[in-house]
DNA sequence: TGCAGAATAGCACGATCGTTCTATTTTGTA
DNA sequence: TACAAAATAGAACGATCGTGCTATTCTGCA
């Protein structure tokens, strides 16, 4: 199950990479060769994704991306056809990424606390790595808050995605009886995203140490304030 | 008192912008004949604010600045003589405001707990107004994130400032007994800056309403945590 | 009022960008 | 192996960018 369909709330899932194979004029490409194709676009996108984790969507150009993948231009640029089909790519792959390391293997736990809480390590776990590399669902909704377009759509889909799974396993978990019965559940997701934001932006910008121990502690208190154990027991860490 | 030596523990000052004044050879001018330019380079900086709230320092073109003042280019050019410095320029400009209407009405209260709840409040109220316009503190951090240079020092010292300052009025409200002995103040001021980040990040991009309805509660919940009152008593809204 | 100097405009430069067009190479298959 | 189609390269375009140079206008004061 994929996480927009865990989230049953949400209508549009995102298209997967591999659905975007259609040359830039539209045809759909004969079924015979379409091997090389696909395998090199493979790719760009990845050493795209990782070029613009450093430096965001918006600093992804095709030159730089030609000079990384040892083409022309013109040979990377006929993958996509536009530039913003480029990112929208870049996304999609960066969103099964997420949804491979952060939400498959949280769903292995049982529904209740266990999920949201290996949600939230898995979640922690990438961001951490990215403390590096930069997380481009957050320079992204920096970069394209206030720029309407495909890209933008794409990037608000994946993110909202994710976070509908979020908040669905909180909804859960309250159902299974492990939270308060008085949760507000948006209000829940909306602390530990801002955990997860205030990590990224004080630990990849100011570079200020203990923010990876600040986020566990911090989700830690809101799980003392909504979890269903009494509230002076357990801050139980693991 | 400024934000910077409120805070003792930053030794560098952010320069207000009136400090920065020399033309671009370095030259030092004559006090006469002085007023003039700096009038306009005022106004400069303003348009250039308000365009950077909108699409970011990076966005931020001579070209379209110029256009946006009825200047040609070289003119608007020739106030900064780079566009870092042109940048920087904003920086402060927009410090400058979040200085006086975040930090100076703030001090007004007593040292304690009502001054953390107005610096917080007025936080909100700048950055609920900024929905709209963006804010650059955060947009700069993205930008800026992995780009090291005289730009990102502006940015980081002027956000470091800020958070030192918001963090003492923490420690302030600790040593006058507002808040529990044991109160970690930088965990306190981490999870204050989630929420400021998640409220930013989901009403700015996401457009999900009740979110700053969801940045008081859970400024709430952190004082009810926090505060030195009995837990389960308060939960005062003023 | 005249004049030095500041402020501004006009123009051009090199670089980089996304994109288009046309050739050339490579691929998969009949 | 030959051939059609896909994949890639190469060159050029218009636009925009920051910046430097030079000329013109304006400002403030002796």
């Amino acid at each position: 199950m994929s996480i927009a369909l865990f989230s049953a709330k949400l209508i549009r899932k995102a298209r997967p990479a591999e659905a975007r194979s259609a040359t830039p004029n539209g045809k759909v490409p004969s079924v015979r060769a379409l091997q090389k194709g696909q395998q090199t676009k493979l790719a760009i996108v990845d050493a795209a994704l990782s070029l613009a984790t450093q430096i965001g969507l918006e600093g992804l150009s095709i030159g730089a991306l030609a000079e990384a993948t040892k083409m022309s231009k013109s040979g990377v640029f006929a993958h996509f056809g536009s530039r913003e089909e480029l990112q929208i790519s870049v996304i999609h792959q960066y969103f099964a990424h997420f949804e491979r390391d952060v939400f498959f293997v949280a769903m292995e736990q049982p529904r209740g606390l266990p999920r949201v809480k290996a949600l939230f390590a898995n979640w922690m776990k990438l961001v951490a790595e990215e403390i590096q590399a930069g997380c481009i669902f957050i320079s992204g909704a920096v970069e394209f808050d206030d720029r309407p377009g495909p890209v933008r759509d794409a990037l608000a889909t994946s993110v909202q995605t994710w976070l509908a799974a979020m908040n669905r396993s909180i909804v859960l978990a309250k159902a299974c009886g492990d939270l308060r019965p008085d949760v507000d559940e948006e209000q829940m997701a909306f602390e530990i995203h801002g955990l997860i934001l205030a990590l990224h932006y004080e630990a990849r910008f100011l570079n200020k140490p203990g923010s990876i121990d600040r986020a566990n502690k911090g989700f830690e208190n809101i799980l003392a304030r909504y979890g269903a154990q009494t509230l002076s027991a357990s801050n139980s860490n693991s």
